[in-house]
DNA sequence: GTATAATTTTACCAACTGGTCAACTAAAGG
DNA sequence: CCTTTAGTTGACCAGTTGGTAAAATTATAC
């Protein structure tokens, strides 16, 4: 009953489009509802604030990330390890379309309003603390897998590493978008699988050395 | 000639303070002014913009993260590798005191602008482009060093491992304050050194283990 | 075909944004 | 002591900020 209409759509991608190439606080929700070809009325009918736009903006990045990035990679039957260089030439790839249609690498939603806003709403900052967790659960899953089939030595600590994993993917993201280079992620993308091996290992390797 | 005043420092420190733990776009001039106990007249007889105030204490706090932290570091004599985990504490202690007095890790002031405005103020991105090519150096010169001493196998690449470490120190700090809190650094902190082995080293462990 | 519920529009708000300017004041140098 | 130079002040600007409220419009289910 009542009549239906994609405003509320509308506003989210435009939300996704307008923050995620430029900040939080850098757009106004005027621009939303241009962008949106709605009036501010409308946008305050669907959200009661711009906070709540970018928190279901936020819930559908992260649905859209597993559902094209992270389900593929890890639904794939490639080798355990070769799942994360799946996962990083698909980041490459993102990012890199990104700069070749706005000229910019935009990098990471997550990391961006992670740190524009982590200090100043702790709603933001919660969601993004529990799609990091989420994220990381995911790299897991394969690492413990890894264990399993003798690829990754048993003293790995699965949680530890995957952990140290997603920082170094946001890392080098970081690191990507400030030089607004790409490549970077190609170069930088070949030292994650070192994050893997254990710690006993890394002392080996040193005495072997 | 003429009088003098600290009011410029003060805008800087100020600026410092406030951005830092808040974000660009959410300190306005007229914040500024009042933590600086500054009239907005004087804030313009000093500076242009509010950018080029932020460009200053970009300035400022690389100059002092070398001072205080890069220099202590890397000029003490401890062995060369230890010199990471020296850095690694420093870093922990100081993002810990932050939580300690403001209630909040704010991170990394040259990672959180690089998210901030690399797409949005160029000026600003190079700015902070150039000072993690510097701290790359930094950290390139212990990996000779080590690689020279024998710690570190023939094979290293200096230039591709430094750049890794910044990276992940950066994604450490990114999901330090995603969580809000420094023990992630400890945490994280322990993998850092696994990014100085080579990929050599990487295969095999694996084909050992 | 009309009642009803959902959506859209318009006009509005006070507070604040970054930035300007001319008048004013204080100190250092000669 | 008085000129010069540097620093300070407060009033002002146009545009924008996030947000409100009520009237007007539409589609749908009955």
């Amino acid at each position: 009953m009542g009549r239906t209409s994609d405003t509320r759509e509308n506003l989210i991608n435009s939300a996704i489009e307008l923050i995620g190439t430029r900040s939080y606080n850098a757009v106004g929700v005027q621009e939303l509802c241009e962008h949106a070809g709605v009036k501010k009325g409308s946008f305050y009918h669907f959200f009661p604030s711009k906070r709540d736009l970018t928190l279901e903006a936020l819930d559908l990045i992260w649905r859209k990330f597993k559902e094209e990035t992270l389900d593929p990679v890890f639904d794939s039957n490639v080798s355990t390890l070769d799942k994360f260089e799946m996962l990083l030439r698909l980041s490459y790839e993102h990012q890199s379309d990104m700069k070749d249609c706005t000229g910019r690498m935009t990098g990471c939603g997550f990391g961006n309003l992670a740190l524009e806003l982590s200090t100043q709403d702790e709603e933001i900052r919660k969601k993004i603390e529990i799609i990091f967790c989420e994220w990381t659960k995911y790299m897991e899953i394969v690492i413990v897998q890894a264990v399993k089939e003798g690829v990754l030595p048993p003293e790995t600590d699965p949680a530890a590493t995957s952990q140290a994993m997603v920082a170094y993917i946001e890392g080098m993201t970081l690191l990507g978008k400030t030089f607004n280079d790409p490549c970077m992620l190609k170069r930088l993308g070949e030292g994650v699988l070192q994050l893997c091996i254990s710690r006993k290992d890394t002392a080996e390797a040193h005495s072997a050395g």
